[in-house]
DNA sequence: AAAGAAATTGTAACTCAGTATCAATAAGCC
DNA sequence: GGCTTATTGATACTGAGTTACAATTTCTTT
């Protein structure tokens, strides 16, 4: 099958569900995909409104969780009480590297978590869906920081 | 050095900090490391009620940082929204296991996820100061509930 | 042991992310 | 085009956690 568009995807996924495609999800889900990186709520609703695209929050906080179910974004929590986002269709499952002083993200991935898994499914009989590791850590500019102050 | 009890080396944090040692802090510390599980703001001054141990919630919410920073506690965030807190002073590092339906929660811990710390310090220049990886999956009860659902 | 500086307490007001309510509107099916 | 029902935006609300502040307590100094 072809590759298909996140916006075609969630239109099938909408009508799946019963739900109506409406001008507000199409320019909120425009928007998201047009962000090449981790974003929030907030972010996501000012800089729309910038661009003179004129949603409600409420609309916003609506269609995230349909867009999780639908599998095209998931929720990242890098700190306590900030929860960002991420888009997952078409992308590798990942991991995160944060450093502790700047927040810099380093995204990478590794086999031997899904070999971990396998073992984890076996150990204790679980059926396994996915995993969120995140390291934390000190960047190299930020360690140059400390060792100069 | 003898292993000192979670008191005395909180003690020595505070002194070392100029902070005061008081009656709440103290009680709500054993209240603490009694609890032998995972552990929220909410029920520890529940349970504490309960028991006639009346501290605020405020003097609660600002002993934690005070806890963590003394390494003593750590933050274990399960899902969105909820905060909870597990004792790391004399236990080894884990990860956890947690069962998408009903919460529960398996801990364990793997060695592969040094050697993975070590190559990323490695590739990306960062000093690692730890990791937190969660795995989500469905227990084998909750899987038996859905297939006879 | 008393005094005094400074930290801590509890209460209550506040903040902020996210949710629920509801009347007005609009999508999608006939 | 008309009708059913989902969706919208505005607003009120919720709940976790924080902050301000006056009263109190710790701890150091004498």
């Amino acid at each position: 099958m072809a590759f298909q568009s996140e916006l075609e995807v969630f239109r099938k996924f909408l009508k799946n569900q019963g739900m109506r495609y409406t001008p507000e999800r199409e320019a909120i889900i425009k928007e998201i995909f047009s962000i090449h990186d981790h974003f929030d709520v907030d972010g996501l609703y000012i800089s729309m409104r910038r661009k003179g695209l004129r949603v409600s929050k409420a609309s916003i906080y609506r269609l995230i969780p349909l867009l999780i179910e639908a599998n095209l974004i998931a929720e990242v929590f890098f700190d306590k009480g900030q929860t960002y986002y991420e888009h997952i269709y078409g992308h590798e499952h990942h991991c995160h590297l944060r450093c502790k002083e700047c927040n810099k993200i380093e995204e990478f991935s590794d086999p031997r978590l899904k070999d971990l898994e396998k073992e984890l499914s076996e150990r204790f009989g679980y059926k396994i869906l996915t995993h969120k590791l995140q390291v934390i850590g000190i960047c190299s500019k930020c360690q140059a920081k400390e060792d100069s102050a």
